[in-house]
DNA sequence: TTTCGAAATTAGGCATGTCTAAATAAATGA
DNA sequence: TCATTTATTTAGACATGCCTAATTTCGAAA
């Protein structure tokens, strides 16, 4: 059972919008994530009843099914990997990816994405911290650790602070460390144990052991 | 005039069949090119010409336009930067890249066919010997100018270096001015010809006059 | 519990790209 | 030249995927 460019799109944004299938989604949920009209979006709920990857009853609602779980992820995993290699190898800022990797994650090739998941080395994550699931749809447990844990040279996505005082957040709003900022650690002072980060490959910034302590990373 | 994958597809089974423009192609060479029936060639060649891509008089016969040539050339172009991707980059054998080259093609985005050109180093020829038409067959092809004569606020992609030594690319992939990074120059000091320029939307780098005028841009 | 409004679905239309069958133009050869 | 064959185009259908407008269903408020 194939699947048309558009009705991949549709399964990833149910999929999305179900939080994986746990949460329940409108038809209107999916017309605005689609930028399509509700009419539309019935139209197709109805045929990825037939196709069987979701179970559709009309006015109730839907359910992603295990097939159709495994497609939206499969979609996911293509789209994941795409981004690592235009960030990677072709040099594309984490913010230019979005719309290339939305073409490339529908080319059909399961040859291509074990060769391309290969040649990137098997990341686990994408530029923006993303967990890419593997060719079976699992995805790996997301590992947060503390910035001053983090060793020279490895990377991450800050997710989480652990005080969250409105000073502290004051403080990290002010050097650029918002939730969500990819940062690298440049160097470590061992005296110390201050680091020096890089955020969002631009800026750079000093922070003590115990500020880089209160901030979790995402490590990718 | 943006061209569907459809379209794409019989342009570029148009141009090989007439040999660039030269030969004259029949509705029936075309539909056997392409798998489909007659019928289908003439809608085609009808929306073809509304497109003004082929020159199309019923029953007498199509010629290419100059347009045409340009966005088949442009689609055989990225089909082969592909290949060669495939191939070199992903240990595809040269009789498995056909079919995921075909779909590769037609994904839309001009930075990502640059930066893919640069990152395979401007390969000549793809993995079966046929040539690659260059960037510039395609849309009016702009001379390319040494840094140190670009003006404020210009933009542009470093294509090429005069001086290839080692030291100096050693220089350049160190301040990140590597062959394909767009740039624009921020500013310039009269006093010395020095430049700020700031690499693809991000790090802003000095340069003197000298290092300047060793590297050669592709103004945009 | 009944009604009313929001949400969802159906009806019908349009564009793309395909098909088969019918019609028409061009080419060929007696 | 004119009839016949061949190439090509048109006509009319169908599937996909979108739309607007009309209709149906559900659920919440009275």
């Amino acid at each position: 059972m194939d699947l048309t460019t558009a009705e991949e799109n549709y399964l990833k944004a149910i999929y999305h919008l179900s939080d994986g299938g746990k949460k329940s989604v409108s038809t209107n949920d999916i017309a605005a994530e689609m930028n399509t009209k509700a009419a539309s979006v019935s139209d197709m709920l109805r045929k990825l009843g037939e196709k069987e990857v979701i179970e559709y009853r009309k006015y109730y609602g839907l359910q992603i099914t295990e097939t159709g779980k495994r497609h939206a992820l499969q979609t996911i995993r293509k789209h994941r990997l795409w981004e690592v290699f235009l960030v990677e190898k072709l040099n594309f800022a984490w913010d230019e990816v979005h719309e290339v990797a939305e073409q490339l994650e529908h080319i059909h090739s399961t040859l291509l994405i074990q060769r391309l998941d290969s040649y990137l080395n098997y990341p686990k994550f994408d530029p923006h911290g993303d967990p890419i699931p593997d060719e079976f749809g699992d995805v790996r447990s997301r590992p947060r650790v503390q910035l001053n844990e983090m060793d020279i040279d490895q990377t991450g996505q800050i997710v989480a602070v652990k005080d969250s005082s409105a000073a502290f957040l004051r403080y990290l709003d002010k050097v650029g460390a918002y939730i969500g900022a990819r940062i690298k650690v440049l160097d470590k002072v061992e005296f110390d144990g201050s680091l020096e980060i890089l955020v969002d490959q631009k800026k750079t910034l000093f922070m003590s052991k115990d500020v880089a302590g209160n901030i979790l990373v995402l490590q990718s």
